[in-house]
DNA sequence: AATGCACCCAACCGCGTCACT
DNA sequence: CAGTGACGCGGTTGGGTGCAT
C-alpha cells in the first residue's frame, strides 16, 4: 500500500519562493492563523503544496524568527542541548527562542560540527576523539532503544547498567566476571531503584554531556561511603547556571539525572506528556 | 576575467506519529 | 483494530555565493 502523495505535484511551484507567495502566505496567516496546511495553499490563492507552505512560515516568514548570527551563548546552549538529545533538532530549537529546528540544524552541521572537531571533540558523542574507553567492548552500553520494551533482553541492560555504574564509580568491576554474582549484587539495587519511584518503569537513565573535569561549573561530593561524585544541576547542565532553577546542591548527580520522578513533571520544558510521546522514538546513547 | 571549488542554507523528500473514523 | 489523512521531523539536495587559483 503505497502513501498518497501530500498534494498534486503536476500543479504546484516547487524551488525558490517569490516575494509574491511570501505576501500571500503572510497575509493568508494573518488573516486565518496557521494550520489547516492541506487546504491552505488553494485558499490563499499559491501553487505550493501545503507542506511547503508550512516550511516556508516556519522557517523563513515567522515574525518571531531572529535572524541574524549565533551568539556565543547560543552555540554552547546548542552543544549542550545536543550533547543530551542528539540531533532531536526541534527540541533544541525549542529552547532557544527565534531559531529554528532546520537553522539549527544546518548551523550544527556547517558551523558547530568543525568548532567541536577544532576542540578535539566528537561532535556525535561529545567525548574527546583520542580517549578511547579502557572498558572491553562486550561490556559498553552503545545504545539503548525505547521503542519496544518487551524486545529488550532486560535483564542483559540491566547487568549492563550496573556495570556501568561501578565504571562511574571508579570502583572496579574485574570482582563482577561472574554473572550470577552480577546479578546478586544488581536486583537489590534494581528493587530499591523501582521502590523509589513506583510511577515510572522507564529503565531510563540519561547520561550528562561529557564534562571536562576541570569545569568550574563541576562540582563534587563524597557520598555515604565516601566515594566521589561530581555534580551538576540540571539547569547548568544546560548552560542556565544561576538561572532560577538553578539547583547545583547536588540533587542530581551525574549518574543518575533523570532516574526518578521529579515532582515538576519537566525535562527541559517538556510535559510529562509530551515526553511520554517522545519516549518511543528516544534513544539515548550511553557511554 | 574565467574557472573551479567549497561553503551555506532554503527547500525538498520520505517516513513516523497522531487523531479521527 | 485497521485504514486514512494531516502534520511534524530529520536527512538530504541543489542552487546561490564567495573565494582561490
Amino acid at each position: 500500500m503505497g502513501r498518497s502523495p501530500c498534494c498534486e505535484k503536476a500543479h504546484t511551484n516547487k524551488g525558490a519562493w517569490t516575494k509574491e507567495e511570501d505576501d500571500r502566505l503572510i497575509a493568508h496567516i494573518r488573516v486565518h492563523g496557521e494550520g489547516c496546511w492541506r487546504s491552505l495553499p488553494k485558499a490563499a490563492g499559491l501553487l505550493r503544496c501545503g507542506k511547503s507552505c508550512r516550511l516556508r512560515w516556519i522557517n523563513y516568514l515567522r515574525p518571531d524568527l531572529k535572524r541574524g548570527n549565533f551568539t556565543d551563548e547560543e552555540d554552547e546552549l546548542i552543544i549542550k542541548l545536543h550533547s543530551l538529545l542528539g540531533n532531536k533538532w526541534s527540541l533544541i530549537a525549542g529552547r532557544l527562542p527565534g531559531r529554528t529546528d532546520n537553522e539549527i540544524k544546518n548551523y550544527w552541521n556547517t558551523h558547530i560540527r568543525r568548532k567541536l572537531l577544532s576542540r578535539g571533540v566528537d561532535p556525535t558523542t561529545h567525548k574527546p576523539i583520542n580517549e578511547q574507553s579502557s572498558v572491553s567492548p562486550e561490556l559498553q552500553i552503545k545504545t539503548i532503544s525505547f521503542a519496544k520494551e518487551e524486545d529488550e533482553d532486560k535483564e542483559h541492560l540491566e547487568i549492563k547498567m550496573i556495570v556501568d555504574d561501578h565504571l562511574h564509580a571508579d570502583n572496579g568491576f574485574d570482582q563482577f566476571k561472574d554473572q550470577d554474582q552480577k546479578k546478586n549484587i544488581i536486583n537489590p539495587i534494581l528493587i530499591a531503584r523501582k521502590e523509589r519511584c513506583p510511577d515510572l518503569n522507564l529503565e531510563l537513565r540519561i547520561s550528562p554531556p561529557y564534562q571536562n573535569p576541570t569545569d568550574p561549573l563541576m562540582k563534587s561530593t563524597i557520598d555515604d561511603h565516601g566515594r566521589r561524585s561530581t555534580t551538576l544541576c540540571f539547569t547548568c547542565n544546560l548552560g542556565l547556571q544561576n538561572s532560577k532553577g538553578c539547583n547545583c546542591s547536588g540533587s542530581i548527580s551525574t549518574n543518575s539525572s533523570i532516574s526518578s520522578g521529579s515532582s515538576s513533571n519537566e525535562f527541559l520544558g517538556l510535559t510529562s506528556g509530551i515526553l511520554s510521546n517522545y519516549r518511543s522514538s528516544l534513544e539515548m546513547k550511553f557511554e
